[in-house]
DNA sequence: CATTTGATTTATAACGTTGTAACGACGTTG
DNA sequence: CAACGTCGTTACAACGTTATAAATCAAATG
């Protein structure tokens, strides 16, 4: 069996053996490791050395049990919904640039928010970021009682106490939507809505405001969806079922708008050619070569960067209530799913 | 601004916090927080009464410190794969049946597998499950130097000195989808495969011998595809482009089938009445109420299972080396793609 | 009644790290 | 020459928990 570390006792290297082999004190060396000011460049190359000899790593619990500030912040994220990932990963960046770690805690069938919380505080999280929780208003208050907590993509109606809420402008999105399909020519627009989604009240009137904006109130034509293809395709089902088809569906999200485009496709018709379709969310689907769907992007990015930096606000004292609700505008994606209808 | 926690300085509540509230000692209350036999009836209740009260959490960061059992299982995964979100709902279970926690730590485009190992050990992750891992075997033997390293679904050539394989026979599952098509009468059935993917060669070794065991070595083909929608959708173009068309596809994986399906539909081509098509993974995409892809099962949870138990197995000893690739067998899904062929 | 037994409880010392304060050596300054 | 900073380094204590061993106590034994 070979040795597991670089160290006799086969456990691995701490800090004292990092001392020891650079023939330095534990405090230097946890300076050197740390890059704090004050060792001299001499002890800093030599530590380092020893540390590259010997494999030492730091142990970031026994960094955080010390330092009360654990600079960790919890994200609760939904494995199921891709947008998440997305979310997820521009929070990496976001959090490492302003200085701090992400713990991640998954929500899946099998596995409760309540639970995704639970570990997050028992990690020693700073602050929570939950990615369109369901939990109740009153459950996110309880905890906002204990830390800084963020909530991206759901809104709360009246602003909970101490629940931060950073989100797109989801009737701005809407808006813009309709505006570009108006802009192309269309009149009859359909919107297939998210029922009672995170955002879907806000789509829905951002819809309905740029209709009557361009004097289309009386084509306004709701259709009852959700989030899911079969949503998509279901309301697609729907809409061939009638004589007078729209020109333009603007779908409650991309996986929903994926349902329509292929139900439309099965029934012959061509998109855009005879209908154009818009999407939600910007997410990988609807960048697919074979997809290349037309969508309102989210800005992940945007969204990540101001739930990081209101979190670290709220840690750091520099938080302004006047900031409860971060509202990051959306941007139209024009891709190949929408384009001047033939008829009109 | 509200007290954030019942303990009077505002930092949340510790041990002693507790054992002071209960009236007992600090190792008494730990032991009643641990489930540690030897504590009474009577002062067990005082403890667990007083930690509802004052809202005590333990903190896993300074238990694990404590330990030198860490109990923490490390997993990598990649969020642009949704095979890797069924593995960590899985691991959860699994880990959690088996006294384990589970650290994430995500890949995806801005963030290396590198990075995410690196966290995961200064997690003191006792042991890391890697799923797909793609670094290059060298490095794998070199974490497994440290600590028990299970890779899932990347088969290693030579046997890397301490890092387990766990993965599903690829080679089987082709085989039962040919098995399947044939049954239903087909006989030019082509495999899209998946080039350098992990996996790939197996699956690719399985269509090619079940081919040959039904007679039908001449009738092998193989078009190249990859991972994605974008991969299954160029080579669904190649096979339209020809004039002999198969009457069944295997692709890759589900993601490939998609992008063939759609192709397919596109081109007009009805499935699975022309053309059945089968895929690979039984993700989620393949349930959808408007796909409904026939597909290889991975059984993900049997695969966390085993992933979980080897990785247990190392740490506790009970590891023995003639297992240290355990392959699990996948299942058949039938769903609505795949069909009798109309012509032969 | 002294004494052993067993069940509970507690004191003490770690785990690996970092913050604080103190230390020594050095050159500067009055 | 003494007092003073400055720089680099170190000793010590602490973070919240748990393992170990020692202490306490009631009941049971002789």
């Amino acid at each position: 069996m070979p040795s597991r570390s670089a160290v006799p006792d086969g456990k691995r290297p701490t800090l004292s053996d990092l001392a020891a082999r650079a023939g330095v004190s534990v405090p230097l060396a946890s300076m050197v490791m740390r890059g704090a000011k004050g060792p001299s460049a001499a002890s800093r190359e030599r530590v380092l050395q020893a540390a590259q000899e010997i494999g030492y790593r730091p142990d970031s619990r026994a960094r955080l049990l010390r330092s009360s500030r654990s600079h960790l912040v919890g994200v609760q994220f939904d494995l199921r919904q891709p947008f998440h990932a997305d979310m997820v990963e521009a929070l990496y960046a976001a959090a490492g640039a302003a200085g701090y770690q992400i713990a991640l805690s998954a929500v899946a069938a099998s596995r409760s928010e309540q639970e995704a919380v639970e570990t997050l505080l028992a990690d020693r999280c700073e602050a929570l970021i939950l990615l369109s929780p369901h939990a109740p208003a009153a459950r996110l208050a309880e905890l906002a009682a204990q830390l800084p907590v963020v909530s991206v993509a759901r809104r709360l109606r009246p602003l909970t106490d101490g629940v931060d809420v950073v989100r797109a402008a989801d009737d701005e999105g809407a808006r813009q939507a309709v505006d570009h399909l108006v802009a192309l020519g269309h009149r009859d627009i359909v919107h297939i809505d998210g029922g009672r989604a995170p955002g879907a009240a806000d789509r829905r009137r951002g819809y309905k405001s740029a209709m009557k904006h361009h004097g289309l109130t009386d084509r306004v034509r709701l259709v009852p969806g959700g989030l899911t293809e079969d949503h998509g395709a279901a309301a697609a089902r729907t809409l061939l079922a009638e004589a007078a088809r729209p020109t333009a569906v603007l779908a409650f999200n991309d996986h929903c708008a994926i349902g329509v485009l292929d139900t439309f496709l099965r029934a012959r018709i061509p998109v855009p050619d005879e209908i154009s379709v818009v999407g939600f969310d910007d997410s990988h689907l609807a960048r697919l070569a074979h997809v290349q769907l037309t969508t309102v992007g989210q800005a992940a990015p945007q969204l990540a960067r101001r739930a990081v930096s209101r979190a670290v606000a709220r840690l750091e004292g520099g938080a302004t209530d006047d900031e409860r609700e971060v509202v990051v505008t959306p941007h139209l994606v024009i891709r190949s799913t929408t384009k001047t209808p033939c008829r009109s």
